[in-house]
DNA sequence: TTTCTATTGTGAATGAGTCTCAATAATATA
DNA sequence: TATATTATTGAGACTCATTCACAATAGAAA
């Protein structure tokens, strides 16, 4: 089924509607892979001619994150970002505290053990937050923090 | 040298003064092994009798970060959380979602991928968050929930 | 169409954390 | 010990992301 079409299949089958906004915000989340926060959504929307208020932007994420179509993410700085799930295969990220850029990683032999340490303890694994913080090559100059800094 | 005399000097030494209120959020912090947050520190102070306004605990909780006496966490909830580092070693937690035990692990093979990835991007690793959130045996009855909520 | 009710926009509220500023107290100095 | 200097404190205003209440609106079913 294509990708829209199950988007508004799963809005039917849960009993919610189907309206321009959701589409609107699923389709400006969906445009990029970046990891941008609410208000950039809001914004870009907003750039775009699409007014759609803030308390929908926050209601209509917390329906996709729900029906897994975005992921909330928490780099410690006070505000969430989001990704889109398009590519359904787990990854963890890379941040670079010198330009801020954001790499992602998967490593299945960290992902053995983190279930192993859960097993140790007696414990069932839902869920893991894993984030490396680091300083690309090139600090402290670095071309990707000129070019997103003009 | 004793403890709380390489607090007062620290202080002394970085040009800060030595208050009874610092000295009282140190103690307080020290005084479990525990992750508790800002205003549960507060209110114990106030509980003891020794009120110290919110905005002297949050400034104390910075200088004792600074310093390299506690550690700052944030397990998603939308507040930090502080651990004292009496015992100067790393380690990361595991977060029961059933019952709300933190339990704190270490594992070395962990530690030394996460250095590799970094490599393999060409980065210098400077700290990591890495939290696995899961349920407990006892899920969904446990004795460790029954006992914190009475 | 009409009806039903989920969704929206607005603006107020929340809550953790920060900031300002006048009063206070820790330390240095005489 | 008295005085001067200035870091620290307390109070409360403020910020900022996010949530909430509620009246108006608009999907969807009949
Ligand atoms: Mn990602
Ligand atoms: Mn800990
Ligand atoms: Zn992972
Ligand atoms: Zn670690």
């Amino acid at each position: 089924m294509d990708e829209n079409q199950e988007f508004i299949s799963i809005l039917r089958a849960e009993g919610l509607r189907y309206t321009w906004q959701r589409q609107a915000i699923w389709d400006e989340i969906k445009s990029t892979d970046e990891h941008r926060d609410a208000d950039d959504i809001y914004l870009s929307l907003k750039q775009a001619g699409k007014t759609i208020s803030r308390a929908t932007v926050y209601r209509t994420i917390d329906v996709l994150v729900k029906y897994g179509f975005i992921r909330k993410l928490e780099f410690g700085e006070g505000r969430m970002r989001l990704e889109h799930k398009l590519d359904p295969a787990h990854h963890d990220h890379l941040v670079c505290e010198n330009c801020g850029r954001i790499i992602e990683f998967v490593d299945d032999r960290i992902e053995d053990l983190q279930t192993a340490v859960c097993q140790q303890h007696g414990f069932q694994l839902t869920r893991h937050v894993h984030q490396l913080f680091a300083r690309c090559q090139a600090y402290p100059d670095c071309e990707y923090y000129q070019s997103q800094h003009r």
